[in-house]
Order: C-alpha cells, then structure tokens, then sequence
DNA sequence: GTAAAAAGGTGATTTAACTCATCTTTTTCA
DNA sequence: TGAAAAAGATGAGTTAAATCACCTTTTTAC
C-alpha cells in the first residue's frame, strides 16, 4: 500500500472508530478515484457498488424527473459519505452524483464495510448517527421546500455556501445559475431575479459568481422566516 | 414479566436478530404505552428519551411551521419505529407524533437499545438498513412535493392508504380533510376541490370518508406523472 | 337535547412563481 | 481567433394553488 493512500485513511475523521485490523483490512480493499470538473460519479438507476466518500473536492448530489427539471439535494464536501441511503436502502442509486471541480473520492469495497458494522460496535452506532443526521437533513430541506417562499430559499442557498462550504462571508459560487436554482428548488430566471433584488436592496453584493454578505442578519431572517 | 408483553415482543419483527440475552435484557427494559385517539405521543422540540416501536394502532407523524400550517410526513402502522432520525441524530425530537386512533406504543429504554447495537452486528446492519429505507422515502417526498402537481399528489395519498395501510381498494380515510391536506402539502379547500374532481371524473367513489378506487390505472398514472 | 365547535364544502379573488420569448455577455473549443 | 454554445439577464403573459369569505353538515360535550 502506498504512503499517500495510507495518509488519505488516516485523514478520515473516521479513522479513530477502527481497529488495526480493520485499518489493514480497509486498505486492502479501498481505491482513491480522481474526477475532473463535471464528471459523473454515479447516476440514478445504477446498482450501487462501492461506499464512497469525499477526500476533497465538492460533490452535487441531485435528482431529475421526467420534464428533465432536478433538484439538488446537496453540494458534499470533504469528509462525506456518498448516498449511504441508496447503498443500505436499495440496489439502485435513487439520486446522481457529479464532481462540481476537482474531486478525490475514496472506494470502499461493500462486503469489507458492512463486514467492519458487523463487528465494530462503535463504528456501527456512529454510522447509525450519521444517518439519522441526514435523515434530519433531509426533513429540514422538506420542510424549507414545502413551506418557505424563494426569497427564504435563497436566503438558505448563501448561507449553505457561506457557513457549511466555505466558512466565510465572501465566496465565489462554484455553480451555474441554473444549478443554484436546482439547489434551492425553483428555475434558473426566478432564482436570478430574486438574487439580484437582494443585491439592489444591499443584502448582499454580487458581481458574475463573487458573493459577498453585507447583511448577515437580513439573510438569516429570511432565510429563518420564508 | 407478564405473558402478554412477552408476547407482543415476540410478534416484532426484529425479535429474530436478538440473542436470548438480548431478549431478557430488552423484556426488563421496556414497557407498553397505550394513546387514545389524538392523543400527542411526542411533541417537536422536546427532548427525546425512549425508543418508540407501534405495535397497534396508526401514528400521525408531522412538524409545524410557524405560519400554524403543519406537513405530515407519514401515517406509521404496526412495525414501525418512531423517529429514529430524531433520537440518533439530534438530542431534540425534530417532529411531533400523534395517534390516530387507538395506539399500543412499545417503549425501549434508549442506553438499552444502543448497548444491543454496539454487541449485535446483525441488529446493527439491519437498523442501518431501516434507517436508509426512511432516508430514500424521505428523498421521494421530497421529489413529490417538489415536482408533482396537486392531482399527483392526492393520488399518492389515496395509493399510501390503499396499498401502504389498508392493502384493499375500499377504505375509510382515518384523517379529517385537513389531516389529508397537511399529507399532500396542500391546503383544506385545495384538498376537498381536487379529490371531488376524482369523483366527478369517476376515477373513486367517495362517501364522507368512505373512499373506493374505481380506475386504480388512472390513480396509478396521475400519481406517476404528477 | 341543544348549543357550540369542528369538519366538510363552494365560489371569488389574489398571488408567487413558472413559462416563454428575447437579448447580451461570457466561455468553450476547433 | 472567431464561431458556436453556454450562461446570465429581463420583460410580458400565464397559471396552479393559496387565501378569503361564507355556508352547511356533522360531531362533541354540557
């Protein structure tokens, strides 16, 4: 096994839940996948295979219907694990993934991961609360969907870049317009027109995909009240 | 231990993955809760405390928005756990529970559970499993809401009732019309207009909440295409 | 048994957001 | 480098469904 593969696992937060042997075991039976910008990394009616989770790099994670509109479920960062829903729920993946730049993925071999939830207890729990952490998630997005109009969807777009991405109030989107208005649920002329009134009134200023908070306080009231 | 709640440990499904320890630990551990018709089980934002298994009975799981407007996510039956999601991921209940009409609730201390967790791989593997299942319904709600029209998705309803619940094509809605309306995620008046159409469209007969499927074809399509 | 409350129902009006059409600017790549 | 494609932007028109107002029927509870 090669010294950066072996560094790659020790990266992972949850490296410090396995044992020596499961660490072995893991890196016999684990590959690191390079994507470039906009490479598929898996599409939606495919049979799962592998876990995977994100070394770096940001992955879109969506779903498309019929009359060819997605949605976007979530932009993943490093440190994330890729539809386990799909993997422990199904046989098919139920929603694509695609690399936004540069993207490292780790593959897990299937057998080797669930044998580790077999006989790792703590592993298992921890896997376990990290579902159910996605589960909440998606309850929220469900709710925020269902209930908050676009200005509040908008307002939850930013802030998801600005504090869960790039832990910084100016940023650039590494998104079309067209997929940001995937990711907050609505069509690339109405996302546009909404985002550009929050730049008249002052809310924020954008220029091409450089966003800058100036009201921190105005976004996160709408994005809290719809 | 009472004959009887030995008994209704016996008739859960996951009774065959516990060792005999297991089994005596959990017996020792837990205890039956009986609701009455609309009777809250648990409120959103309250801390969660037991794990919560319908043995009888259906449950009525929503969560309110600020606007007073409330989204049902699900109507769970027997063999159901209770916002798993909630109790592994968060230390607050995300959602409220309510019975729908007379409910037996199985409530299993929480340290109990986890501790069967951590020493039981194959009760671990098939919690995970669960808990993706609810995960990927979740992803289809929120598909549906996002893309289905109101027709769709009052087809949905009427099909989840049918086949989910009842499993006949002639049922009695255990919901008011408001309740149905907060499971489509539309409105009281939206709810009752739609689904009349059904009727005059002879696609379901429907006599107060008496409600028989007439072209299960069309329900079908209507629910597909949305 | 009856008053009050809840549930069921209908029509008129409003509205948030989509669709469609068109145009400009930027990016891509041969 | 220059043509084509993709992305960004804006206005006008449309629409599905919400809201509001009101009424009837059924259920609940004293």
């Amino acid at each position: 096994m090669d010294n950066q593969f072996d560094q790659i696992l020790k990266d992972t937060w949850f490296y410090r839940y396995l044992t020596n042997d499961e660490k072995t075991l893991l890196l016999k039976n684990s590959n690191v996948v390079h994507y470039n910008k906009r490479d598929v990394i898996f599409k939606q009616n495919t049979r799962t295979s592998h876990i995977m989770y994100v070394v770096s790099g940001l992955v879109k994670v969506y779903k498309s219907t019929r009359s060819s509109k997605s949605l976007s479920f979530s932009i993943l960062s490093n440190g994330s694990f890729l539809s386990l829903f799909s993997i422990f729920g199904d046989s098919l993946f139920q929603c694509s993934a695609s690399s936004v730049g540069s993207t490292e993925i780790l593959m897990i071999d299937y057998a080797t991961f669930v044998s580790i939830i077999q006989h790792n207890g703590s592993f298992s729990l921890m896997l376990i609360k990290k579902l159910s952490k996605d589960g909440l998630y998606l309850t929220d997005r469900l709710m925020s969907l269902f209930h908050k109009q676009l200005p509040g969807r908008i307002a939850e777009v930013i802030l998801y870049f600005s504090e869960k991405i790039y832990q910084k109030d100016e940023f650039e989107f590494p998104l079309t317009r067209e997929e940001l208005a995937e990711l907050a649920g609505t069509t690339k002329e109405s996302f546009i027109r909404t985002i550009n009134e929050f730049k008249h009134d002052k809310i924020i200023s954008l220029d091409g995909r450089l966003l800058k908070i100036k009201s921190l306080d105005i976004i996160k009231v709408l994005s809290e009240l719809g």
